[in-house]
DNA sequence: CAGATAGTTTGTGTAACGCAAACCATTGAT
DNA sequence: ATCAATGGTTTGCGTTACACAAACTATCTG
């Protein structure tokens, strides 16, 4: 039995390579981000506001995928870091119009700058060009193809 | 005041999209490993294991970036489904070595083709080419450029 | 032989969740 | 006006995936 040719090939999933560089940079990140009191879920959050400009939490909880008591924990950290604003939304007072402030985009910045060391030593193996497709897949990934951010979700009972 | 021009664009870090592209597709990928007794963790250690092909627990645990005590309970999990064999080393007598078993490789496989609906999903707004772009980079990023695998970093003091 | 090293077990602590219950303010339908 | 549904909030409970420390065994190396 001479050198099996490769057969069956099993696809390429990312799943668990994301998983995997996610969790070294993660790691790194901590560190950099607790100086500035961040933790990476913020980071992600804001990231999201950042992208959104302006959404209900239902919203930002849809698209960060938490469960939406935990939300009003996360926004609460960064209120209170000033970071983003809670305004009631005109139309339905129920509502929270979620958005950054300037002090929070410029801490995401701030955030941004600071991570480059660990970038750097995670993705060391990728050029800049890489690293730059890396990010636009990533950001295309995670720009809403679906449900879509907005006012007229609320109109559809199929989530 | 009228339209600022874009000035000091923030760079392009990729940690939180990661962050956050993982969290969904893991969140999704529970309830399809959970058939096959796997958690994400474990998934991340076959994948690992299966480029690494063969190395020494010390060796994953710096490959995962984690805690080695909890490295061995992960391989706990792995050996007792006969996913991974532990073999003692024959040089170092102190050491196992960590493989794929038969078995292991084949549930990877299968776990892999498992998933194909939940990065549909996630990766929707990704097409094929994009997706495998995507994989190319992260198996770049996660292949070690640095320390290497083997034999020789045990001579290494600066870690 | 002595001290370091690889792995293991046990035990403790923490962070980041999910989920459920009860509550308020508001809305929208009757 | 009334009443049910909705958006947000708080509290509290349980789980998972860790990190970290300590103590132990087997083995290696000087």
């Amino acid at each position: 039995m001479p050198e099996l040719p490769v057969v069956n090939q099993p696809p390429h999933r990312c799943g668990a390579l994301l998983d995997h560089v996610t969790r070294r940079i993660r790691l790194r990140s901590e560190s950099v981000l607790a100086p500035l009191g961040l933790r990476t879920r913020h980071l992600v959050a804001l990231t999201v506001l950042r992208d959104l400009r302006g959404c209900s939490q239902q919203d930002l909880a849809k698209t960060l995928e938490m469960d939406s008591t935990n939300v009003v924990g996360l926004l609460n950290d960064l209120e209170s870091a000033n970071l983003i604003e809670r305004r009631r939304s005109p139309e339905d007072r129920r509502r929270h119009i979620v958005e950054l402030t300037d002090v929070g985009a410029k801490q995401l910045a701030k955030a941004e700058f600071a991570l480059a060391a660990v970038e750097d030593e995670v993705l060391g193996a990728l050029d800049k060009d890489q690293r730059e497709t890396l990010y636009t897949l990533l950001y295309q990934a995670t720009s809403r193809t679906e449900p879509a951010g907005c006012v007229d979700a609320a109109h559809l009972e199929e989530c």
